[in-house]
Formats: structure tokens, C-alpha cells, sequence
DNA sequence: AGCACGATTAACT
DNA sequence: GTTAATCGTGCTC
């Protein structure tokens, strides 16, 4: 395993279309209650960016829901949707500025036995490929809302396995926003690695 | 106080 | 391809 280094806040202080791009490839590691860890590669994401960006939950102002979007780069915005999915976002950019990575795919890596307990029954390649099931499957919930990614003790985090990958990456429209109005919906600020180009 | 809808998922025709 | 599940949130009255 090389070069493997907890993420500082400086890599989420940056424009969030870097950040969202610079995240495939690493590990998202989460602490269990009992030390073990589980975790998976980062293989999709979406990026949201300030309140002009219609398709961003920023866009209505600052609420008691979306509160950490607008805290310090480096915090998790983890929220509630559709009656039963929590959604897990890394906070990017200066403190003030409302803006987050969405996190919509993994490849599981450490813990798989708990990941296929908390997912079973379900086939191998569907136990984190959507934002709802990543959340299921590593347990992120509410209490992880506000959570910091960049200190000794934080219990979630990204892993950085090296370099983002240079090629292999593909962009399209973000998911799921169907009342969005353009050019939101249609901006290109998803970002997705090939299969096979996790490992570098 | 009421209501429409959501950064989704799984099941079904 | 279509749709039910399920409830917190923000908006309107």
C-alpha cells in the first residue's frame, strides 16, 4: 500500500469541480464503533456549487438542514431525502461559500463482510454503486452530519492512494434533477473512473 | 397547517 | 420502462 495519507483540508479548499475530479480513485475509509474499518474506492461523484447553482441545496439560503455546506471546507454534509436515503457530501471551498462533493459510487474495499451484511441480500456489483446505498452500506447517518474528515480522531475520511488518475475519468450531466432548471441541470459536474482504473 | 417534492432505490409489467 | 415507498424540508396560504 503506497503513500497512504489522510486527506487535509487544504485538498477540499479548493474549487469544488477539482475536488470532485481529484477524489476518484481515493479511499473513503469509515471508522466502526469497534475500530475495524470499512471502506471502498471512490468511483462517482457530483459537484455543488453556491447558491447560483440551481440544482444545489444552497440555492433557498442557509437552513438548519443544509448548515454545513456553508461551515469550513473538510466537514461531511450528510442529509435526508426520498423519506429513507441519506446522502453523504464532502463540504469544499473557503469557509462562507455553500458548496459540496456528492459521493454516488464506490468499490467496496476493507470490511466487506460488514458491507454485504448491512446490503445482503444484493449482488456484488450493487452493494455501493448509488449515494443512498453507499450511506446504507457504511452506515452514515445523520450523525455524521458536520462531521470533520481532517482531524486524528475522525471516525470518516478520505485515504489518499496517489495521484488522481490522469485519464479513464468520463464527465456528464449530474443525476436525478428533474425540476432543475437549465443550464443547471445540464452542467457536466459528474464525474465518473472507468472500471479498472482504481488501481494505479 | 397544509402541501408538493426530493442530489433514490427496488420491485414490477 | 414505470412506479411505490416514505418523511423531512421549504414554500404557500
Amino acid at each position: 500500500m503506497q503513500n497512504v495519507d489522510k486527506l487535509p483540508r487544504s485538498f477540499y479548499e479548493r474549487p469544488t469541480l477539482t475536488v470532485a475530479k481529484s477524489l476518484l480513485g481515493k479511499r473513503l475509509v469509515r471508522i466502526e464503533s469497534n475500530r475495524e474499518r470499512t471502506s471502498g474506492i471512490i468511483m462517482e461523484t457530483e459537484a455543488y456549487i453556491g447558491r447560483d447553482d440551481l440544482a444545489c441545496h444552497a440555492k433557498s439560503g442557509r437552513t438548519q438542514r443544509n448548515q454545513s455546506m456553508w461551515g469550513p471546507p473538510g466537514m461531511a454534509y450528510v442529509y435526508f431525502t426520498y423519506g429513507m436515503h441519506w446522502m453523504l457530501n464532502f463540504v469544499t471551498e473557503a469557509e462562507g461559500f455553500p458548496a459540496a462533493v456528492l459521493l454516488r459510487g464506490l468499490i467496496p474495499d476493507e470490511g466487506t463482510a460488514r458491507i454485504v451484511k448491512r446490503r445482503s441480500p444484493r449482488p456484488p456489483a450493487e452493494l455501493t454503486n448509488g449515494p443512498g446505498k453507499i450511506c446504507q452500506a457504511l452506515g452514515i447517518d445523520r450523525s455524521f452530519d458536520g462531521h470533520d474528515l481532517c482531524t486524528r480522531q475522525s471516525r470518516l475520511y478520505i485515504e489518499n492512494l496517489g495521484p488522481p488518475p490522469q485519464s479513464g475519468v468520463t464527465t456528464g450531466p449530474r443525476v436525478g434533477l428533474n425540476n432543475v432548471p437549465e443550464p443547471w441541470k445540464s452542467k457536466p459536474w459528474r464525474f465518473l473512473l472507468a472500471p479498472g482504473f482504481e488501481d494505479r
